[in-house]
DNA sequence: GCGACAG
DNA sequence: ATCTTGTCGC
């Protein structure tokens, strides 16, 4: 497990980093279609918490896109370097995942991101800012709606309705299993939301959740655990 | 003004 | 995110 490293200049304020979305959302790209789903590769990170110890893991876990096997893993631990704040989550969670990443042996592929990319108060979410710090294509799967307002989707896989800020559609509830929650998707970097929902529906073919964050949650989880005082030894 | 609000 | 046992279901 590497060391997470925070980039100078981050942001320590509220004020701090509301200026930093505002400068970085012009470079976000929405016009490449992204890599098409079931080929190369795709990964999946998230970040795991332990407030009280001032502990943050995260995990980066990469899979093959056409049998979902794993075949790439690295975990990054370090301080928690900013607030949960609605709308702000990025500057909570990306030190620690772009320390993971950068400790991977291969290339990423597509990342699939726990959060938002465009569907976010100011187009900005988590998924847009890494895609743009790190050049990938960066996609967002989120657990439950943030501010925007959507239609129930069909009972069945596959079945999708837009989530709307206005008129304009920032992302999509999209059902992976039938009968169930449906998950919320948008775009980060270099992907189109069309493209999005294909990789989310072909991650899912099992459980509500993408392949790729089931297994990066568990990593980072396992990882923070094996943090806990007489975890290794320091 | 008050509440809601990704993880 | 995290605090938490058993329990219902495939």
């Amino acid at each position: 497990m590497t060391t997470v490293r925070i980039p100078a200049g981050w942001p320590a304020t509220e004020e701090r980093a509301l200026a930093v979305q505002d400068e970085l959302r012009g470079r976000v790209v929405l016009d490449e279609p992204g890599p098409p789903p079931g080929t190369g590769r795709v990964t999946g990170v998230d970040v795991a918490y332990d407030d009280e110890r001032d502990v943050v893991v995260a995990a980066a876990v990469v899979l093959d896109a056409a049998t979902l096997d794993v075949v790439a893993e690295a975990t990054a631990v370090g301080r928690v370097p900013f607030p949960y704040v609605p709308g702000l989550l990025a500057f909570r969670e990306i030190p620690a995942v772009l320390a993971a990443l950068e400790a991977l042996p291969c290339a990423p592929g597509l990342v699939v991101c726990d959060g938002y990319g465009l569907a976010h108060p100011r187009r900005f979410g988590l998924a847009s800012h890494l895609g743009v710090l790190t050049g990938l294509p960066t996609i967002g799967v989120a657990k439950n709606p943030f501010v925007f307002a959507y239609q129930e989707p069909g009972t069945s896989r596959g079945s999708a309705s837009p989530l709307l800020a206005g008129e304009e559609e920032v992302g999509r509830a999209l059902r992976t299993q039938d009968g169930i929650k449906p998950v919320f998707v948008s775009v980060g970097h270099r992907v189109t939301l069309e493209t999005a929902c294909a990789h989310t529906l072909h991650l899912a073919p099992r459980f509500r959740l993408p392949e790729t964050t089931r297994h990066a949650d568990a990593l980072c989880r396992r990882a923070l655990r094996a943090t806990d005082v007489a975890g290794d030894g320091h």
